[in-house]
RNA sequence: GACCCUAUCGUCUAGUGGUCUAGGACACCGCCCUUUCACGGCGGUAACCCGGGUUCGAACCCCGGUAGGGUCGCCA
């Protein structure tokens, strides 16, 4: 025994053992997390285990999910599958880490609790011999749950572990894996908490000691409702799909049911990894908010390096259904450089930008703002500026920006009273990127049509 | 129905008996900055679920309600 008082194992264990039913889910994304978090903060080491027993509803599809959406995400696993494939060779010793390929190992433990009697078979199926009494429970999070018997459970307390088609249940699986994996360590979602009893004593029975256990609140919908696959944000493929940026999702994850005790919002993660610890676990379950997750983002894109932007920012164009191919690589890159740091979402992209890749003709004039702007007294003030333009050499940003101020100033009137009905002329909206830097962008010819175009519109609402 | 967990602004949270006329963030509102928007800055609205105790003193401790969530499967 060693001197340590509170009795930690040398090396930490712990694991995430995904059921490959579907997507992951963003509160099995956290779990994820909770978990590799605290291998990384012990310096333990983090394992993930397929738990694909259920040929019913897994699926080869869903393993790959799981796996891309884990990697994307940045939680590498110590031990695992390498690939989807569960006949692939494994990293680690400890494997196979598909349950589908364990089926021997589980039979020799079902062997041994039907020699000492500890389980019983029953109707074709085996179950197990459970407590009559109620089992202690001790939780990182919760502290000592003491689970006593619902009155189902009064009536027959033991369970099946192993179904009359042959097929090992859950409870047993999971328990003879964490036992034969060495973990030491079970961070999982507080849906698990009541079934912990049941764990408990089939680790005794299986004699050996059980691991630490730390059950973890569930994220609910905003309106407090259990979130299904339907809500809107449950998947992780939505947020790879939607171009968020994984650090920010990560983050906002932590801020889930975990804080640093400080204000302290954005954090990387070596942050959070130098402080995270089980005990200051919330124990109340949290809602979900898209608003702070995306402000979040907004933050993260906003730092992102002008190459990742770009990439992200073009295959949200390109989903959107935006031929980029059909423009100078120079004109693209320009057009998306000129939206950096504005939008918190990448697929804001396409309302904000759109007018760059359309035709002259296909930039729909938003009606409001037309009514207040193309108006007949910003006529003059307006082909004033358009023969400015004509007359600009050479026709860049700057340029730009100084015929806007010396028209404005001749005029006697203010630059907004120019800078608004241009920018409508040409991206036919009023938010958008520096109108300066756009009107370049576009190009004298195409600035120049969009002011004429603007200005029959100022006689024709005359 | 039984059993388990939980309960601070709309949301995420800080708070572990006095420093709380309860702090931060998102959202919302106002002002400033500004070529629009976003960013940034300043300010504002907004919370201790209810009822009993314990205590000189309770958001914090105890009990009871209520509410939300979870589990009771030959699903995981």
């Amino acid at each position: 025994m060693s001197t340590n008082p509170y009795h930690i194992p040398m090396s930490i264990r712990v694991r995430f053992a995904p059921s490959p039913t579907g997507y992951l889910h963003i509160g099995g994304a956290r779990t994820a997390l909770f978990n590799w978090l605290y291998a990384r903060h012990t310096g333990g080491t983090f394992v993930l285990r397929i738990e694909d027993t259920d040929d019913a509803r897994n699926t080869q599809e869903a393993v790959d999910v799981i796996l891309s959406s884990m990697r994307w995400l940045g939680l590498d696993w110590d031990e695992g599958p390498t690939t989807g494939d569960a006949s692939a060779a494994p990293k680690g010793d400890l494997g196979p880490y598909f349950q589908s390929q364990r089926r021997d190992i589980y039979q020799s433990h079902i062997d041994k609790l039907l020699a000492a009697d500890k389980a019983y078979e029953q109707d074709g199926a085996i179950k197990f011999r459970m407590t009559r009494e109620p089992v202690i429970i001790p939780d990182m999070v919760c502290g000592d749950v003491n689970r006593k018997l619902t009155a189902r459970e009064e009536a027959d307390p033991d369970f099946v572990i192993v179904r009359s088609d042959g097929k090992p249940v859950f409870h047993l699986v999971n328990v003879i894996d964490d036992l034969e994996m060495g973990i030491t360590h079970v961070i999982r979602g507080e849906d698990h908490l009541s079934n912990t009893s049941k764990h408990i004593q089939l680790f005794k029975a299986l004699g050996a000691e059980c691991p630490k256990y730390a059950h973890i609140p569930l994220i609910l919908n905003g309106d407090g409702s259990k979130m299904s696959k339907r809500d809107r944000g449950a998947s992780m493929t939505t947020y790879m799909e939607e171009g968020f940026v994984p650090e920010a999702v990560i983050n906002y994850l932590c801020l889930l049911g975990w804080s640093p005790k400080d204000d302290r919002q954005k954090m990387n993660l070596q942050e959070v990894i130098d402080i995270f610890d089980l005990p200051q676990i919330l124990r109340h379950n949290a809602r979900f908010d898209m608003d702070k997750l995306v402000s979040l983002n907004g933050q993260y894109l906003a730092e992102l390096d002008s190459e990742t932007y770009r990439t992200l920012a073009e295959n949200s164009l390109k989903q959107s259904g935006i031929t980029l191919e059909s423009f100078p690589t120079e004109y693209v890159q320009a057009a998306i450089d000129s939206t950096a740091g504005k939008l918190k979402q990448v697929s804001e992209i396409k309302d904000y930008a759109v007018f760059y890749f359309q035709n002259p003709e296909e930039v729909e004039w938003d009606a409001e703002a037309s009514a207040k702007l193309l108006v007949m007294e910003n006529h003059a003030p307006i082909s004033a500026l358009r023969d400015a333009f004509d007359a600009l050499e050479p026709f860049n940003a700057e340029s730009v920006q100084g015929a806007f101020k010396s028209t404005a100033k001749e005029l006697g009137v203010k630059v907004g009273a120019l800078v608004n009905p241009v920018r409508l002329a040409c991206t036919g909206k009023t938010t958008g990127p520096s109108l300066y830097h756009l009107i370049e962008i576009l190009g004298k010819d195409r600035v120049i049509g969009d002011i004429n175009k603007a200005l029959d519109r100022m006689q024709g609402n005359a």
